[in-house]
DNA sequence: TTGTAGGCGTTATCAC
DNA sequence: GTGATAACGCCTACAA
């Protein structure tokens, strides 16, 4: 196949007669051009198959109506609404989304930014691997005033706006809810503690203990991946327990989900014996019986936000810093209630 | 904030007192160039603070490494898993993923693969809206060589692979296992029948219920969106029915479970009373009780395969078409089991 | 093994 | 209103 020349400016240009200044300015819709001129550039742009190139453009601007999105995985309820959320805002006002996904990993992490710190991305939103500790891969951006936004799993830099819900009142929430209900001996089954998300639950989650004086004790938290698989070696693990609790709190659905539906096939009531609670309010919290307690976490929206935050930024060629924070609200929905209330 | 010039090879060339190109030559570990000028450019490039710049280098060399991604919507388990499958292996590839999403209107689909026209992307993976009835707005691609690969929602055309499951044996499969399972009278709630991986099923189940002489009637197909609301409408519906189906085939889980549920809370029997299947093999399937009969459906898989094609398409400069259509596998997942069996 | 030079297609600046 | 011109930064044929 003999691929066609390209049609460029200088082609309808020479066909009509005119530079390729106004062509470039009438395809522009630009003032200082007679309706006339512009009628006359559009008809032949599209009588020879011009299309424009935004290649050229871009090198010429210096800017790439792009938006970089780097997240540790696609495929989760969650993270699939935020970025479909990003998706609708950032393809109305005009950019396009590069998305890659860092798997947990730091090392994907890192390469991942410098791809899209090479690719010259406008900007760039984020959510942090499980086990990123520092942040110096995103310097780069930040020294050449290229907007970092954070989004759910952050990292405090004086530079990066952050965008988050409250999950320490969260935690703390959905833990008094579970005293509420009757629970003396609260589980609690978290993720990587060095993570905002999952510390910050943790920590709401140990407060409450505290106000009602409920002891704590290294027995009550695993820490793992909040896989559906860890769910289920977490259901092992209870029933290996001499005195079982009477709540456990998740920090996700899947994993809180996998661990319900194990300790029920072994005879274990729920929320009778034990109940549960988890987070995020993915699809299957309101599918599985009982119904699973857990916290509603506006992915779309927080998607949507931090698009909207971005271009803002851009838009008006902001200055980033000093970082701003924006948290989101959270919704506690109760969908277990076991009899034993003592609150 | 005053932006620091950014550095070019030009810069590196100076310093270096060599010529930009042999430095262009040193970056790409070009095999004529010596270790030692390599090493020096390397350690330059480092020392001045140098980045690539893909924009000027896509520009000049007529490519982007860039894929374009177009799916009705990013947010549902299978589709977000097909992304995540291309990411990796484009990630893997060098490729850089532009993701978009039509919201199941041709409108969208077309504003989007004229921007992807536009940013020039090497190659692109589409599912379809719901409503695309013919795809001219790809034909620009197809005419400058550019592979347009479609995965699940397709449509036939000469130039452009296709990548599905069988959907007809599917819907065949499933509509058997119902009849097996002693339903008689077998509902089947589909979408859009201009979509082909919706009356592909449709006429998997028309053909498994003619085999096995079983009537077939306006009123046992509905066609909707498939959402869960409309699941719900659908159990409003068979429970206004005279003569209640004893079986319904649903071809998507989102709107099945809604269905089963509603039916549930209205005192209606799953299995016994009315058994459900679904499709998709979506999480809530087995958590649902119930656990969901249906098609499990390998996203992570498509999506990989996708990329991989497209890729291997670039990298071979393959001439695209005739068309090559591959076919994954897919597996009926029996979860409910009524005891009324007849075969 | 390295250098020279021209061009990829657009847009900003300055001029008329 | 329109035109001329010079970048934007890289790559590659050709030359040495």
């Amino acid at each position: 196949m003999i691929p066609e020349k390209e049609i460029t400016i200088y082609d309808i240009a020479k066909s009509l007669n005119i530079s390729a200044a106004t062509v470039s300015r009438g395809l522009k819709d630009h003032p200082g051009i007679s309706k006339l001129t512009k009628k006359r550039i559009f008809d032949a742009a599209k009588d020879m198959g011009y299309r424009f190139n935004s290649l050229a453009s871009n090198l010429r601007r210096q800017r790439t109506n792009t938006i970089g999105v780097i997240v540790p995985r696609l495929n989760s309820s969650f993270m699939s609404d935020a970025i479909a959320g990003m998706e609708q805002v950032a393809n109305q006002a005009g950019y396009n989304l590069i998305i890659s996904q860092s798997l947990e990993t730091v090392k994907k992490e890192v390469e991942n930014s410098l791809t899209m710190f090479n690719n010259r991305v406008d900007g760039l939103l984020v959510s942090l691997a499980y086990n990123t500790q520092d942040i110096s891969h995103f310097e780069a951006f930040i020294k050449k005033g290229i907007p970092v936004i954070f989004f759910d799993r952050i990292f405090e830099h004086i530079k990066c706006p952050n965008i988050i819900i409250d999950n320490y009142q969260a935690g703390y929430e959905i833990t008094k809810h579970l005293i509420a209900e009757g629970g003396r001996r609260i589980m609690h089954v978290s993720g990587n503690q060095s993570r905002n998300v999952y510390s910050e639950r943790f920590r709401g989650y140990r407060d409450a203990l505290e106000e009602f004086n409920l002891p704590f004790s290294d027995e009550l938290l695993i820490v793992n991946n909040l896989t559906a698989l860890e769910g289920i070696e977490t259901a092992v693990q209870i029933l290996s327990m001499e005195k079982k609790p009477e709540a456990v709190f998740v920090s996700n659905d899947t994993c809180a989900v996998a661990c319900m539906l194990e300790l029920k096939k072994q005879g274990i009531k729920i929320p009778e014996d034990i109940s549960f609670a988890g987070f995020n309010n993915d699809p299957i919290a309101k599918v599985v019986e009982p119904n699973l307690t857990t916290i509603n976490y506006h992915g779309e929206e927080m998607g949507e936000l931090a698009a909207n935050i971005l271009i803002r930024h851009l838009t008006n060629n902001l200055e980033i810093g000093p970082a701003h924070t924006t948290v989101l609200g959270h919704e506690l929905i109760v969908r277990q209630s076991s009899t034993k209330k003592i609150i």
